[in-house]
DNA sequence: GAATCTTATTAACACGTGTTAGCAACGCGG
DNA sequence: CCGCGTTGCTAACACGTGTTAATAAGATTC
């Protein structure tokens, strides 16, 4: 490994003060240089290949130039992870457009220490975008209130949290709308988890709504709780067909529980879309590859991370801030199982 | 954003010097700290709500405990990226396990310039993990000669450069034996990317051991190139099925791949696996899922991330390594795609 | 010709930590 | 009382940079 060279080294074999060198190579405004110094600094640095060092650079300005991305998820939920890549893709841009670097970190589902934490307080980064929030996190709640900058992805109810999210109230809504727009009135629906999750509670609300908006009753007896596994939606449309006057269309609200639902409704004999129109939420990259492909509503995970990252760096650098909770639009993605006719 | 404490202050506090309270927070051997002191210190520390400051610890240790990843994709490939997030786990446990952070980056496919190259010239990182690197990039092998501490996720065929990668030659081995295990003498083969990539080459290799190893003859009219895509794989497929006395069994060395070589089988009104076997490579997610669901080699995607992380910051603390040279092991996974009782 | 302004450059400080070399106090043998 | 080892602690340096205040030389003004 090469020694590195600093700025003295550069002002030496340029003849003038490290400073000049540091007013040179970072332009600063409002400093008289001689173009004739200029050139003869610039053409130092190429020559010994001179890199400022950012820890230094960041000892000074107080800025690490760094922001953290702390996902909560076990090693068994990576495999079925199908938007991680494109909320990366999202913040890297967003990251590095305003050249800032990112720090990935991993934290088990359980852990409610807030080890992620040290992040901030040993100032890796300038602040961090936490997914997967826990309300009963203490520490993350006392270091908001401390004015840390943090930016969930995803919600805690009730606390007024800096945030980005999906908007679940209208993409439910979009997809019970579709079905609605397409004759049905008996519509069913499978949650993609418990009530308590903020997102589940939100799609079910988003149902309810466009029911309420075409007129049509809420019916409980039709709606079904899944808990993220194709289990649970097998189970939830296996029970589902069982009452008297089965729903014709049903809103899945996630494509996993879905495959699952989809699954039950094969093995009873029926026909999708024909016999059992169903619709889904989050455009898995499956949902196009089944038999049939899948309707559903599609998750803007580059946007999220996009939005998370951008947010959360304006925060950082005191710039203006239009809305500091964030809900993304969804889209409906259009196949045939439920019986429309494809858009291009 | 309340002030931040320094060790000044924690000194102060407990009425040592700061060079006290470095010794105590450290438990630096050697130096004798009375008890008493050293609770003081303890209290004081925690009282202050203390935490050293990473940026300055860099600046007078000269690491950085930070390594990067550089992820080599475009946006549209994120989406059909199913190993991601495993890979990232891997990384992240081996690195968070030695005291490390991994600093995540994204590249365009077509850079060449090693904008990455930033991350160590400019020391934000110790080392990194470059994935998908290119033959023709000159920065990295400049930096390398110069010892940067850089290990690849995949190869560069004629370089010594540390890398991890999966033994894609045995891998593909174990595939087409278990075809020939299950009595198939005609055996096509679909390969995952024209045979430039290292992979890809080395994975028709494997194919072609298993061949030479069971006294069957390699027949070339049985081969075609995939590019990744399902398309290719369809063309492929549909290609091979036109031949007089058509493979009674084929291996595609990409499951994304094999997916459109299977429509094609399917298309052509042939059952999968009475009329065609086929086994894959990778294990994507949808595997389980296809129809009939699809035997195929697993990529062991944890493993890669781990053992590239592990291998870096060994050689940036200079420990002992074992082979700079990793290769990982595959498993197959056996569905019903080619025929053969499915193991628990 | 003295005073003032402009131009080109630099000396010196600050950031917060790890670490080496050294200092004072004390006990103990002679 | 002197010399010496031990114990407990600290002063001072180093790391590489950004930035403020100051300096010297030359140009311009009165």
């Amino acid at each position: 490994m090469g020694k590195r060279t600093s700025a003295a080294e550069v002002a030496e074999l340029a003849g003038v003060s490290r400073t000049t060198v540091s007013f040179v190579l970072n332009n600063v405004p409002g400093m008289r240089i001689s173009e004739e110094t200029r050139q003869r600094v610039l053409q130092a640095a190429q020559l010994l290949n001179y890199h400022p060092d950012s820890t230094a650079r960041r000892m000074v300005t107080g800025q690490t130039k760094m922001i953290g991305f702390v996902l909560r998820q076990s090693p068994d939920q990576a495999f079925g992870d199908h938007f991680l890549p494109q909320v990366l893709h999202g913040m890297s841009h967003a990251v590095s457009a305003q050249g800032f670097h990112l720090v990935f970190e991993i934290i088990p589902p359980e852990d409610q220490g807030g080890v992620y934490m040290k992040l901030i307080n040993e100032r890796h980064v300038d602040g961090i975008v936490l997914s997967g929030p826990r309300s009963d996190d203490a520490e993350l709640l006392r270091a908001c209130e401390q004015g840390a900058n943090i930016v969930l992805a995803g919600q805690i109810p009730g606390q007024k949290i800096p945030y980005v999210d999906v908007n679940n109230i209208d993409g439910a809504k979009i997809a019970t709308r579709h079905l609605i727009s397409l004759s049905h009135t008996r519509i069913g629906m499978i949650t993609n988890a418990p009530l308590a999750y903020t997102a589940s509670a939100d799609r079910l609300a988003g149902y309810r709504a466009a029911l309420d908006e075409a007129g049509l009753a809420y019916d409980e007896t039709l709606v079904r709780l899944g808990d993220f596994t194709m289990d649970s939606g097998y189970k939830a449309m296996d029970d589902l067909l069982t009452i008297d006057q089965r729903p014709s269309a049903v809103f899945v609200a996630s494509d996993t529980v879905a495959l699952g639902a989809l699954q039950a409704i094969q093995n009873a004999g029926l026909q999708v879309p024909q016999d059992i129109a169903i619709c889904g939420f989050d455009d898995i990259p499956l949902a196009k590859f089944l038999n049939p492909p899948l309707t559903t509503v599609q998750l803007p995970a580059y946007g999220l991370g996009w939005a998370a990252a951008d947010l959360l760096i304006r925060m950082i650098l005191n710039k203006e801030i239009i809305n500091p909770y964030v809900l993304l639009g969804t889209e409906l993605v259009v196949r045939s199982s439920c019986g429309a006719p494809e858009r291009p």
